[in-house]
DNA sequence: TTTTCATATTCAACTTGTTGGATATGGTGC
DNA sequence: GCACCATATCCAACAAGTTGAATATGAAAA
């Protein structure tokens, strides 16, 4: 149900097409919330079905029809039962915890590979951030909306740092362990 | 796919039923992977189609028979197959970000409650595992498998202690706002 | 004594997320 | 000139996850 309710969300600041809405989700929401552009057509499509949304095609040449989506009354009715109900933490699923419990059968090589791995993709991505919140620290004013985004991107920096941190106590661990026992 | 190798993991220490593997997500691995009962069986007869495990049947009085599923050797080589394979970071969706995004739409009081309560709910966690985390350190020696074990654990204290600053640094940043001005 | 829990599996229907393709055109880089 | 990318939508098929129920019994708790 929350693809629907960030979707308002998104909608809720400006009408957009699909495909904007699609873009909004690759460049800043998919930090933590990852939509594939057919989960955002189809999603709209049973959202304007609900009565959540309209839209107004505007037509253009040599592409498809602009559709674009504005929240309805009830679209932003549905958004306020949202905000009134309580979110659970999402259940995790993580491949690399699921390899670090196979660590008995798991060449050590391996192993060390993936974490080796795994923290410079988390590097990466906080370094990413990184620029992001000096980008906030430079400007002389930010708005509210600019503010509340600035504390998602903090969410993103310490999730990144915790995974680092992680990381490199493992990787202390795996050198004090004797060498592989699996191999 | 991961779902099936995380089952791989738990049948290579020792052959179980469906109903037993089940119960080891919601023991030990719920952790960092959530999988449902159902989940588990229909996964395990589909692995059972594969061929990557092989069940005998065990009679039972007043239950139904007992499917004591094991790895077979087919099993082994995927298991190891997905071993090599480097696992990317899981993409994240969380609601709570969607609506600390949706700050300036949301009422104040809302988002603080929301903050409120997932700042609990992961002190719970946290508290929960610190319990773990001390039973490990009284033990006078643990094996490989509980090393590794430990170290998984070190994930989720690191992730709960991850959100409660953030939630943290939200609510201080929230009352140092001016109030309310969508409400 | 009745209810609830633990055991053990299965079916059905549904929602959500992924993957790959089709369609169509104008602009940019090599 | 050709490959590629951005724009803009949609379809189909599949994989994964959720929800609710049916079946059946013995043991423990209220």
């Amino acid at each position: 149900m929350a693809l629907a309710h960030t979707i308002l969300v998104v909608l809720a600041s400006e009408p957009r097409s699909g495909y904007d809405v699609s873009k909004q989700f690759d460049e800043s929401l998919g930090c933590y919330w990852k939509a594939s552009q057919q989960q955002v057509y189809r999603e709209l499509a049973k959202m304007e079905q609900q009565g959540w949304v309209h839209f107004e095609t505007i037509p253009q040449v040599g592409k498809p029809d602009k559709k674009i989506y504005h929240l309805t009354e009830q679209g932003q009715q549905e958004l306020m039962k949202w905000f009134a109900m309580p979110t659970d933490p999402t259940p995790i699923r993580e491949d690399l915890l699921v390899k670090v419990l196979a660590g008995p059968y798991i060449p050590r090589k391996l192993l060390l590979k993936e974490l080796h791995h795994r923290r410079q993709k988390h590097l990466d991505q906080l370094t990413f951030y990184q620029k992001k919140e000096a980008s906030y620290h430079s400007m002389p004013a930010i708005d509210l909306a600019e503010q509340f985004r600035y504390l998602t991107l903090r969410r993103g920096l310490r999730y990144e740092t915790a995974w680092i941190d992680w990381c490199d106590e493992v990787l202390a661990f795996l050198e004090k362990m004797p060498s592989d026992e699996s191999q």
